[in-house]
DNA sequence: CAGTGGTTGCACAT
DNA sequence: ATGTGCAACCACTG
């Protein structure tokens, strides 16, 4: 094992994993080390305004600069550098006299691509690779393989495999307070050259519109503050929070310290246990805060390893549903102009804070698609993916498959209603006048439906109904109604049941033959 | 093959 | 607050 003892110069790449707590992959790099090289790479691919929204991409750079005073303070650095990774590597570890790269896993579609190509060239060019799992907290084939080979398509098949599995890794030691220096005499290492960018500096608006910050700064204070209300951690019950709960959110808003790596799961996991563990009688998973993270951890192990999992065409695991391709709609719904206030809302609560309720999240994603608008379940997909904080592939493209009954989920005829559901949390519909705020001035009683508010009273709130907000694009009750038809039309039409015969088929009969028995136990009970 | 359960539906009953 | 009808899905189990 010479690696192991002769000096090293050590690449770490910061993709995810913006942090020094639990960081394996900075341990390892800082083994027999020399000197050490913090890079992150700012990749052309992901920095345009129709893949990353100003609020996310501003998450980011506080990030960096937080990931960058901290490795300062240790006497390193950050040094960030901008172009394609691919191009950008080979030339600094060859300009560098680099020895070792090391990074942590991304099981991501882009990212599994762009590391496979990355790790060949280092090895060609003689260069060790170490990868290590921190992102998760298991390693997603593990879960796979506890599976029988497949990934889990639901919570109870997950729960197996990781109780199988056991606890998972704790988090590894801190950095020492001194890490390995960078070379001076390193081309293009100088801070003046490495910094990292303003918004503008990359095409963007000046400033941001959310007040959620990052930084694993930021992340480790909110972690502690969240978890300080023990009380509250212990109760914690997913469906039960407030979806219009903005001032103070119902949940933690840790999601996108998780997404970007602020945040170390195995750190967040750990600090719940000890919290359990102080009280007895606490919520369990899935509806606790540690289901969270576990349902985190299973759409991450599903898309790893289902092919096409972005899309619905060549999905195994997704339905294939005929949506329609309508264009005015699916704009409608993006830019807040449906007539549903409480859907209105929702996507400028998501266009101004980055952010809504995963409980919000699903009405809008539900009225898009198999709720009322009838939408690919991937245009809105899109949508989240570059307007949230938290817009993580894994979680975004599942929890629109599961919204739209695509996949994991399947009862279609469960459609979210796009005015009683706000209104029960909020019936005075300080939400909806937050966010809509040319709706401030409408009664309590028309909040949530206003085009059923007289004319004189839409005169008065200074706001007509069609002219200056718009009357609802569809009548939720006939349109989701024609969609559950469709929805029932769309599974029975699915490829798989098509030939007689085949093993697919013979299961349709079966579950036919099971639903009959059911309506004829029912008849008789009525009888 | 029959039955059970599925993190989070709605409207209306009691 | 809990229960029901709605029209009836799927994955998984034994």
């Amino acid at each position: 094992m010479p690696s192991a003892v002769a000096p090293q110069r050590s690449i770490l790449w910061f993709r995810k994993g913006l942090r020094l707590h639990d960081n394996p992959a900075l341990l390892a790099a800082i083994q027999s080390a020399t000197h050490l090289y913090p890079v992150f790479v700012l990749d052309p691919w992901f920095l345009k305004p129709e893949r990353v929204g100003v609020n996310r991409l501003n998450f980011l750079l506080e990030s960096l600069t937080d990931l960058r005073s901290s490795l300062q303070a240790r006497g390193s650095n950050l040094l960030v550098l901008r172009g394609t990774p691919q191009d950008v590597l080979p030339r600094v570890w060859k300009d560098w006299n680099i020895t070792r790269l090391c990074f942590e896993v991304d099981t991501e579609e882009y990212a599994k691509d762009r590391d496979s190509k990355i790790t060949e060239a280092a090895k060609q060019a003689g260069i060790e690779v170490v990868t290590c799992v921190s992102h998760t907290l298991y390693d997603t084939k593990d879960v796979v393989a506890k599976n029988g080979g497949k990934p889990p398509l639901t919570y109870k098949g997950f729960e197996k495999a990781i109780t199988s599995l056991g606890p998972p890794p704790a988090p590894v030691a801190d950095p020492p307070a001194n890490l390995p220096p960078i070379d001076a005499s390193s081309k293009g290492t100088d801070s003046s050259e490495t910094g990292v960018p303003s918004l503008t500096d990359l095409g963007y608006p000046d400033e941001a519109s959310t007040d959620i910050k990052g930084g694993e700064t930021e992340a480790l204070a909110r972690l502690a503050e969240q978890l300080s209300d023990k009380a509250w951690v212990a109760a914690f019950e997913k469906p039960k929070g407030d979806p219009t709960a903005f001032i103070k959110p119902a949940t933690t808003v840790l999601s996108p310290h998780l997404k970007f790596g602020c945040l170390s799961p195995r750190l967040f996991y750990e600090a719940l246990q000890r919290v359990y563990k102080e009280k007895k009688q606490h919520s369990k998973p899935p509806v606790s805060l540690l289901g969270q993270l576990l349902w985190r951890e299973f759409y991450y192990v599903v898309a790893a390893h289902t092919p096409n999992y972005h899309r619905m065409e060549g999905n195994p695991i997704c339905k294939q549903i005929p949506w329609d391709d309508n264009e005015d709609f699916f704009r409608a719904w993006e830019d807040s102009r449906t007539g549903y206030p409480w859907i209105d809302a929702i996507m400028a609560q998501l266009r101004r804070t980055g952010w809504m309720h995963h409980l919000a999240r699903h009405c809008v994603a539900c009225f898009l698609t198999r709720g009322d608008l009838y939408v690919s379940w991937e245009r809105g997909r899109d949508t989240f993916d570059r307007l949230l904080i938290d817009g993580d592939p894994s979680l975004n493209s599942g929890n629109w498959m599961w919204l739209s009954a695509s996949s994991f989920f399947y009862q279609y005829f469960r459609v979210y209603s796009p005015v009683t559901y706000g209104k029960k949390y909020d019936p005075e519909g300080k939400y909806v006048k937050h966010f809509l705020p040319i709706l401030k001035d409408y009664p309590p009683k028309y909040i949530w439906e206003p085009w059923k508010a007289p004319l004189s009273v839409q005169e008065a709130a200074g706001c007509i109904i069609g002219k200056d907000y718009p009357a609802p694009i569809v009548d939720h009750a006939e349109a989701s109604r024609r969609c559950i038809q469709r929805m029932k039309q769309a599974y029975d039409n699915q490829p798989h049941a098509a030939q007689p015969g085949t093993k697919e088929a013979l299961k349709r009969s079966a579950n036919d033959g099971a639903n009959g028995a059911l309506k004829a136990k029912k008849a008789r009970r009525g009888n």
